[in-house]
DNA sequence: ATAATATGCAAGTATTTGCTTACAAATATA
DNA sequence: TATATTTGTAAGCAAATACTTGCATATTAT
């Protein structure tokens, strides 16, 4: 059983995602997680341990209660992956939307009756 | 073989986020992707499918090659996600940076010499 | 037309996942 | 102390994953 065991695989389960959403404000002990879930403790606490083992997610014992704690700054391993990818479909955007803004222009150009020259010469289609 | 299939899961595997990475700048074919890793180009080509299924990846059909462009708009749904999160570390450790900076207000506050006392009183180190 | 190339599809297998039930251990409460 | 509560661990199982090898099909080049 000994898998790989990251931040990204360890969101890829919609369960886990939803645990994270669950505890994010503050700690949650174990039972009060799953019980929101229809699933058994047994699997909810599986989870638990995948997101802990994978740092996302930090144990404090207090009596015979365990406080689950979401790190949410190790989801920046993720954010950090992503972000470049956006940066990349963003500016993507940017130059087709400058495109498209300069062949507008262009256009208008043109359809523009142009200075001095018959407008007989731009008329097939290039 | 009817399985979940999201752009979660599809990230989750570290081959299919190589491919992305190769692919991100401009479309590539099937064999040269395949090329490049060590397993077989079925599995390759599963990857591609998976891909493919969630929406990350467009297959372009041109004459016996396949280009495979990536869709790296797609990603936004990761990056929504990780944002509301990004959001609430980023502020807990504003508000932790506040706490320790009103911090060491108070304590200076506690230190700092009182008008017209001598400036002897502070020199241990503290 | 024939051979080479690019790729999909199918079958088979080992490993991993997500879950369940059953049992054990530690802590709190009556 | 006896009992209830909170949780972990272990065993078992079905489904999904990640591969592999082998074969089929469509294009392109000779």
């Amino acid at each position: 059983m000994e898998a790989r065991r990251d931040v990204f695989q360890a969101i890829a389960d919609p369960t886990r995602r939803e645990i994270i959403g669950m505890i994010a404000r503050q700690p949650v002990n174990v039972n009060t997680i799953a019980d929101q879930f229809d699933v058994s403790r047994q699997a909810i606490s599986l989870h638990l341990k995948i997101l802990s083992e994978c740092g996302l997610l930090h144990i404090k014992q207090s009596g015979r209660e365990r406080l689950c704690e979401v790190k949410l700054e190790k989801l920046n391993e993720v954010h950090e992956w992503v972000q470049q990818y956006k940066k990349m479909w963003t500016g993507k955007l940017k130059a087709l939307k400058a495109f498209v803004e300069q062949e507008e222009l262009q256009s208008k150009k043109a359809d523009a009756p142009i200075k001095k020259q018959s407008k007989k010469i731009r008329n097939g289609k290039s």
